[in-house]
DNA sequence: TATGAATGAGAATTCATTCAT
DNA sequence: CATGAATGAATTCTCATTCAT
């Protein structure tokens, strides 16, 4: 492939995963990705096939996304043990508020039923289980799966849910600053000490 | 409104909900809500206005079953108010299982913006208040924002993100009794001891 | 008919000129009709049988004024035979004034072919004869055909094609006293000395 | 744009113009427009953007003949200013003939609230103002305004009245011989002598 | 006679995808 | 490799008309 074919598949890649993470599969215009990315639409078609196995690169790519910031956490938690679940908590956190399109992406795609997210979490066991191991050198009384689902769940939650979840707590979870301040609370209702 | 278009009616709700559930307020498709409803199409523009009305009322009603479970909470809660936290999430997860619509027309309308949302939770600011006095009174470490988030999320997550974390955790989440095991493993996370 | 059928007849006939005149055959709404008559739908099926026929009726009831209208004309003229010429063209802006729906129901219908009022000036003969004999008395240069299409023409396009020639003109034909500035210069044009 | 797009634009520009002619903006079918056309129904709203702007392109492209036709008139008055007054009558005469679709684009328009023709007349000033000064070089006893208006009139209506006129005045105005006999009798009723 | 409910055939507009150049 | 043009199947919404009470 040449080097213009890669740019413009680059491209196309970038518009893609703005307009389907803003609108789902079914929300997101074909012109428009192929519009926004300067592109040809059918160009689009060339590289991917079409608008359905696109979004599957789109969420494939984020998922490497998240695995590259989990090897980042992994070799940080190696220097500090100490640390680990707060250091894992302040992760999720900063991931999700570097990449905004992860949590949406994932959103709509557990909504559609997970079909294109099938054999995506296979490629992060690798991570996943070094992860692990660290945690249990700390013989902690729950499990690992309690306790990375417990702080997933948190972290996603707190993104996914903001414009409701505001409302009814009477928080702006929009902020940055607010969304610390409820996770370190959060972090004392885990660790209780 | 006579009594057969209070049926029309309903059974148009009823099949909105379906769809609306399914696929959000831009999958659905007012034909197939129509036919699924045994009505004829121009009697939901007629009572509804339109299908973004139409979604409004859908998830007005899911707000309301939900605020009708927590005030059923509530009583239970001051006959029984030592196990709180086991009660509060046992009772939202129940209410997951029971109303599997609701996490799902929650989190297409989070990803629309919450545009429909918009006020909903006042409805809930009486029973929420409540909640929150009876948390008070046990002198907790932690601010009832933080309880409730967290109950919440971790419930809420359990749902919308089983499948995708079903894969991760190599547990079966869409299981009841995995779920079950899984929350009482996060209830001895919180409660430490 | 029951006196309460007759009012409800009444009011649909007042309502449909409104929409038929206003918006056309084709652009009137059933719905709209019935309820600015503040009647139900299924009446006007049952008194006029359809949408089409009561335009057919608005249109007649419309003709039947400008006759009635003619036979006053008639009365003057008789009374003051010199100012046939003036009194004709007066005569005309003033019923146009005083029905502002009968152009409107005339053009719409001269659009559409004319079906609708296929016979209807056969209504209008007497009149119109007795109106010819008067005029041939003065024993004019031209024929009465030439003479009332040019007087009907020119008091039907002031109204009709006012909005345009408004703009062309650079004069403000909505307005009354323009209209009758520019009706008395067309009179000079007509009669010459 | 391409000499493809080219065609396929003009070609449903004609059949719009035949449509809309025959039914006005409401009772016109873009379905129909698009068959007419041999083109696909996308394609007119994406050269034209909708139904209600293809209607303004189509009265736009009618003002446009009507003032090239002007401009012809223009010369030919220049050569012989002498029957000016019959030069215009027979010009608008046999603008009439040649493009059946003016009048009936006009008369939809001026029902309509002419809020399409907004500005179109400002197109047609330079013509009309060289139109003035060659009428007023002959003193008239009457201003130019009457005198235009009032052969626009006799004309239009000659036209868009022919249906209801014929009957009334038991002469058949379709027939393009009876039509110059008729305005040959208003021409001598305006000018006198 | 009157009313509200229901129907089915359109109507405008959009969109993923393919074709021709 | 790239572009603009074209297609056809949906999709939302409307409307004249009929039915049941």
């Amino acid at each position: 492939m040449q080097q213009r074919a890669q740019d413009t598949r680059q491209k196309i890649l970038n518009a893609a995963r703005a307009e389907f993470s803003a609108k789902g599969l079914h929300g997101a215009r074909v012109d428009l990705i192929a519009k926004r990315a300067g592109a040809n639409k059918e160009r689009l078609y060339a590289y991917f096939g079409g608008k359905e196995q696109l979004f599957r690169v789109v969420l494939r790519d984020a998922f490497a996304e998240l695995i590259a910031a989990e090897q980042r956490l992994l070799a940080q938690l190696h220097a500090d043990p100490a640390r680990l679940t707060e250091a894992t908590l302040e992760h999720y956190l900063q991931f999700q508020e570097e990449h905004p399109h992860f949590w949406r992406l994932l959103a709509w795609e557990n909504l559609r039923g997970g079909k294109a997210a099938q054999g995506l979490s296979g490629i992060r066991a690798e991570t996943f289980g070094e992860l692990k191991r660290l945690y249990r050198r700390r013989q902690p009384a729950v499990p690992f799966e309690t306790f990375i689902f417990t702080l997933t769940a948190v972290v996603f939650f707190l993104f996914s849910n903001r414009l409701t979840m505001s409302q009814t707590l009477h928080l702006d979870l929009t902020s940055p600053a607010v969304r610390r301040r409820l996770l370190a609370s959060v972090l004392q209702l885990i660790q209780h000490e």
